[in-house]
This record gives structure tokens, C-alpha cells and sequence, in this order.
DNA sequence: CCTTGACCTTCCAGCAACTAGAACCTTTAT
DNA sequence: ATAAAGGTTCTAGTTGCTGGAAGGTCAAGG
């Protein structure tokens, strides 16, 4: 399989699996022509990195947990900790972004929005 | 006011605030030996920066609200409009967020967490 | 056989919003 | 006099790609 094709099947563009490539994630075979050829296995991790990105962990958590789903021998305590601790990350930044999203709303509802300069929201931004 | 000084008062750091001054929100005077001088007036703008990022606004954002808060004949629709904007951005993100969150606790609670291998966390993760 | 177009390759630059660190200068206190 | 605590500039790194340029390869049509 050529990148493209790859590419169709995991959800990730081209440019993305050649990035995936240079930091060492994915080790496509080369053909003469100097194509990369993929394997089942490729493709296989490449769609597991896909998913777990759109999960939202890190690349270096991807780098993780797909050492752990090649290694027979792992703990799954090892992926749950994994897990739960992007678990709590995520709801730390819900947690922020419903405090902005709160304070947003209320100024918000107290600006007028129409042509005259007196806003309350610069007001707020503004407040020492 | 010295950088540091400025720093404290504001809550930015000493490099975010050269920072902003390379790209432009503020422009400090200087003193005789090269030192940053902070007026009333640039310690309000930094003040108000600090506020405004504390909500999730970007640079760019900023940089309008701050022009809009110095702009005395501004129309309070405009600041609105673009605190409405960054507000439906902000339910966006939750939105992703929750989704990511509402499965990653799915997972977490069906995954053993033990020392044997089998993990349907990793399972979802290669699901095709 | 030649050309066209769709692939593929590498490499370099840039995005956001800082942050770390090096090398150096100035001020202040002892 | 000197040392610590500030200040300065500069470069480069962070995260995770993405865009674009310059060029090689391949399959189909005339």
C-alpha cells in the first residue's frame, strides 16, 4: 500500500504519517523507488495512533501506549494509568473552559452590543 | 516601574511581557540605561492582556479588544461580537472534550487495571 | 515515444504563545 | 571591591502538525 491509500484507511493525511515516520512512530518499508510500502502492521499502529490522538492523548503518550499494545507481556494496569491520568487532564481543562465559558456568558448578557462604546465586558477585562 | 515590578502587579511574567512588546501590544519608554520604563498606562494594558488571555482569548483577539478599549467612540457591539465568537469556540472545545471524556471513562471502568495483558482499552483504541 | 497528470520524495518554513538559557550590562548592598 | 539581584538581547526549543517548493516516478492516452 502507498501512503495515500494508508492515509484513506486511518483517517490521517499524508504529511501526518511522514511526520509519524520522522519521529520514529511508524517504519514503513521502501521500495526501489524509494515509495513507502505498508504493511498490515502499519497500518494497523497508524490507525491506533490515529484513534488515541483523537482521544486527545499526546504523542508521546501514543508512543506509549503503542509499545504496551506490541508488548504481549504488559500490565493493563500500565494503559489505565495511562488513561486515567489524561482522564484527569481533560477534566481540567473542561473545568477552565467552563469557568471561561461562565464568566463569557454572564458579560455577555449584560452588553448592550449596539453603538454606543460603553461595554461592560471591556470593563471587566480591564479591572485591576 | 521596573519589569518585575510591572510583572508582579500584572501576573505576567517578565518574558511574556517582552514578549508582548515584540509583537506589538505594548511599547514601554526607556529609561537612560536601556531599562524598560512602565507608565500607569501600559501597567492598564498588560493588566487588561493578562484578563483577557486568563479568558481564553487569543493574541489576536487581544490585540483588537485592546485597540476597541483605547478606542473611545468604539460600538459595544463590536467587543460583543467577538466575545460571542470565542464563546461558541469555548462550547466547541468542551463539547470535544466531554466526548473525549465520556468515552475514556467508559473505558477506564471496563479495564481491570491489573497485571494480566488483556486491556479493552487497548482493544478500542485498535478497533478498525 | 512523448506528454500529461497524479502520484511520490525530501527539505525548509511557519503556525501559537510563550519559555529556557546563554552572554552580557547595571544597580544596589555589603 | 565585589557579589547578588536585577536588567538587556539573542537564539532556539516546545507541540503537532501543515504548506509549499523542487524534483523523481508511474500509468494512460495520442
Amino acid at each position: 500500500m502507498n501512503i495515500s491509500d494508508v492515509a484513506e484507511v486511518s483517517g490521517l493525511p499524508p504529511k501526518t504519517i511522514r511526520y509519524y515516520e520522522d519521529i520514529g512512530l511508524v517504519r514503513p518499508a521502501r521500495s526501489s523507488n524509494g515509495y513507502r510500502v505498508f504493511q498490515a502492521n502499519d497500518l494497523h499502529k497508524l490507525t491506533f495512533l490515529s484513534r488515541s490522538r483523537a482521544l486527545g492523548f499526546s504523542i508521546e503518550d501514543c508512543r506509549t501506549l503503542l509499545a504496551l499494545y506490541e508488548d504481549e507481556g504488559r500490565a493493563s494496569s500500565e494503559v489505565r494509568e495511562i488513561a486515567q491520568r489524561h482522564l484527569a487532564e481533560i477534566a481540567r481543562k473542561i473545568a477552565d473552559l467552563q469557568s471561561m465559558q461562565d464568566t463569557l456568558t454572564h458579560l455577555i448578557k449584560t452588553c448592550a452590543g449596539n453603538d454606543r462604546p460603553d461595554c461592560p465586558i471591556l470593563d471587566d477585562l480591564s479591572r485591576t
